[in-house]
DNA sequence: CGTTCGTTCGAACGGTTGTTCGGTGAGGTG
DNA sequence: CACCTCACCGAACAACCGTTCGAACGAACG
């Protein structure tokens, strides 16, 4: 078998066993026997462990990225983006769970330098989200209260990018537009006073 | 020294230790040098790493549970029960980093039946949650609604549980009720049409 | 035919891990 | 004093880890 024909199995078969054991419980002999490899000839194709998950995460935030910016093409509005933020996101997190898992969790276990690669590369997926709120923003927040609204938004998405939220494709493209519309509401009328809860709060206090 | 005394500081160790390496990286060793005993030494208080790691959940989550249901016995309206729980969540982030990074990470790794132990009260402190919402629902949503509801605000508030969002007390409890009003605003407003939003998305399906 | 090259493997190496065992010594009790 | 218990430790054990090495195999090429 040459290069090419084994490589998307090995990646498979590595975000896999990364995603359902963890990067540091997840053995190279699982990898390359669910690979349809042995030890000795998984090591013929990739340089090591490290490596392995490198590639699985770079490829993933590729896929991940390359699924926004098509949608994102097609979005004019402002509004829109937002939606085709939401439902990438959320797509991706029903069709690609362990690509979203190793995403979140296991990306943090790479040593420098892999690392800061790959937190480049989630750095530029979180800007698509500040670009979008920059737009949708009408009071002229600032850097850091947009930045921080992205990772509320991303955050949001996260806590329900599992099942059982996530269950079909019609199921999740109306959780998408419910997400999007409570996300939006929130964000543009964020200064709002909600005057019982002001009040409780000072009695509080 | 006595078992009392030991404890504590044997608990704190662990925790960091996870915290700062993960489940899997982190090794006993480094645990007993951090708590001042030998490896042997630390076998004769605990059972083995397994066991460390739950009673180190346990602890967390019952301190995390008791600082939300003491501010929540202070708060009287549904509003003010929300603001209670985002600012315990945050606060929580800020004061006890450590002890969140495992709740939410490391749980996974407890094999059968402790992680269901600790899934369980997991469960109690989302169930807190649902319970809030609830009560400020106006919209009667089912519980399905609700569930998802109350994984989007834990989402957002881990999303930037999180340094550089949090600094201070008084950054984290102004940051707090920006929080909970977008999150109250949209979940008030969440059926409210979106109408460029909707147009495009109409337009591009 | 002989040689080379890419592919694959069995077997082993060194290191680290969680865990256990046998013992040491201090403190209290009779 | 003898006795026992509790806190603690050095040393070892077995298992597993990621990684490497040397060789076998078939295909391609001259």
């Amino acid at each position: 078998m040459t290069i090419e024909e084994r490589y998307p199995e090995i990646l498979r078969a590595a975000l896999d066993v990364f995603a359902l054991r963890g990067y540091e419980r997840a053995s190279i002999r699982e990898i390359a026997a669910r690979a349809g490899l042995s030890l000795a000839g998984l090591y013929h194709y990739v340089g090591g462990k490290e490596e392995l998950l490198f590639l699985v995460l770079d490829h993933s935030l590729d896929e991940l990225m390359a699924a926004l910016d098509e949608r994102l093409a097609r979005a004019r509005t402002p509004h829109a983006k937002l939606l085709a933020l939401v439902e990438t996101h959320l797509d991706f997190a029903l069709q690609r769970p362990a690509a979203l898992k190793i995403i979140n969790r296991d990306w943090e276990m790479l040593l420098e330098p892999k690392r800061s690669e790959i937190a480049a590369k989630r750095g530029a997926y979180l800007s698509r989200g500040l670009g979008i709120l920059r737009e949708i923003d009408p009071l002229g927040g600032t850097e850091d209260e947009l930045s921080s609204a992205t990772n509320l938004l991303l955050g949001m998405l996260n806590g329900i990018a599992t099942r059982p939220f996530l269950r079909s494709d019609d199921e999740t493209r109306s959780l998408s537009r419910t997400v999007a519309r409570l996300f939006l509401n929130g964000f543009l009328h964020r200064t709002l006073d909600l005057s019982d809860a002001e009040m409780a709060l000072r009695r509080d206090s």
